[in-house]
DNA sequence: CCAGTCGCTAACCTACCGGTCAATGAGCAC
DNA sequence: GTGCTCATTGACCGGTAGGTTAGCGACTGG
């Protein structure tokens, strides 16, 4: 078998240093090419020819066209993730709400390509392998859940109204996000405007009434 | 010059309605193959097959693949239309808001397929030839224009907040449908609840505090 | 009845696709 | 040096893609 299964974890020698840097390489190509044109479109020769290496080179690497398209999204995938837990205590749950949804927008902002092209990939269907689609699902999902707990405990402070379950809320602040997300997505050079628009009022939503019955009435954050 | 550059309104003879037959379809196998599997995905042997003529008599038809794709995109962005100038003036604003979002969540129920195609096409950019892009934002505009108008009626009616601009509130809520939209494509065998949901929901948020100062209360429409 | 066009097809062409393979150079162990 | 494995390549293969062409039967106009 001639391709590393599994790379050790320092290179043992100048070889293994060199395929794993033709590997990169070729992945890189990959990366640009896959995300620019879609799987179909982009031929082995092409990435070949990016990569600047021999067709049979990537084909020594990555096993079929397949294979190497799992790797590109892979790595795609890998500023996919969530860093919110820390330091989230000490804020309350508006400045927490902003700093989540903020979060998100940044990641879109970073990330916009291969998302625009993970999105068309997963509406298109067929091509992600189940396993990857799910991956994107649970982040999804842990987000959405990160945002269900501030929902709920802003409603335990009594910070918001408690009219709708939490869950709903939450999904229903995702999906507004999501749906800004697309129209950024089509304004090519467009601006994050209409972005940060959507969070003020998610906002604005969020926190309309916080308190049903109480006297008090809430200080708003300028 | 064989094929016919544009079609006589009646058909003058049996060979011509035959023509026009063929070209109808190869246009629907072409729909079926499209959507099902994108542009590179389908080979126009596949095209010919299911629509049971030879893979010559497309190329009469349609000078090239990319022809063919144009027809059947043309095709599919038919049912694009908004048919909500009629018995809209006796309803109030609430209830045509509902009707208007009640318009969106229909449309997409019935032409998730073709919704799914055309946004994934759109996300993947390339393939969409300006003409059909520009196409689908008009429309696009135009409904957020007709619930720019329900807005501002509303406002002036006094029947919800006048804080934010009619155009900022259509905005957010045409991006909160799409949102839920993208969602609901995304649950293959799913169901609508989670769009009826955010229907609900926008309606709850556009008029949630009727009158800033004046003292009558609402009549809330169960 | 004959010439011409229309609708249509089988067979063909070229280019390129994903993928294979034998060969070869470079580093390493002995 | 002598092997040995690894990394890499140019040449090649069968299959299929989009597209072309020569021609055939069926209508149509005169």
């Amino acid at each position: 078998m001639h391709p590393p299964e599994y790379m050790t974890p320092e290179p043992r020698s100048i070889s293994l240093e060199k395929s794993q840097d033709s590997r990169d390489g070729i992945l890189k190509a990959g990366i640009g090419l896959f995300a620019r044109r879609g799987f179909h479109e982009t031929s082995m020769s092409e990435v070949a020819r990016e990569a600047k290496v021999s067709k049979a080179l990537i084909f020594w690497h990555f096993k079929t066209k397949e294979e190497l398209f799992l790797a590109v999204l892979n790595r795609l995938l890998e500023p996919y993730f969530i860093d919110f837990a820390e330091e989230v205590g000490i804020l309350d749950e508006r400045a927490q709400l902003r700093k989540l949804v903020q979060s998100y927008l940044l990641f879109i902002r970073d990330n916009a390509a291969s998302v625009r092209f993970f999105l068309g990939q997963l509406l298109h269907g067929e091509k992600v392998p189940e396993e990857l689609a799910t991956q994107v699902m649970k982040l999804y999902d842990a987000y959405r859940e990160l945002m269900i707990g501030i929902v709920r405990r802003a409603q335990d402070k009594n910070l918001c109204s408690r009219d709708i379950a939490p869950e709903a809320a939450a999904g229903f602040m995702v999906s507004a996000l999501n749906g800004s997300l697309i129209g950024f997505l089509f304004t090519t050079g467009g601006t994050t405007d209409e972005l940060d628009r959507a969070v003020t009022m998610l906002e604005e939503w969020l926190f309309r009434d916080p308190a049903p019955r109480s006297a008090e009435g809430g200080k708003a954050v300028a």
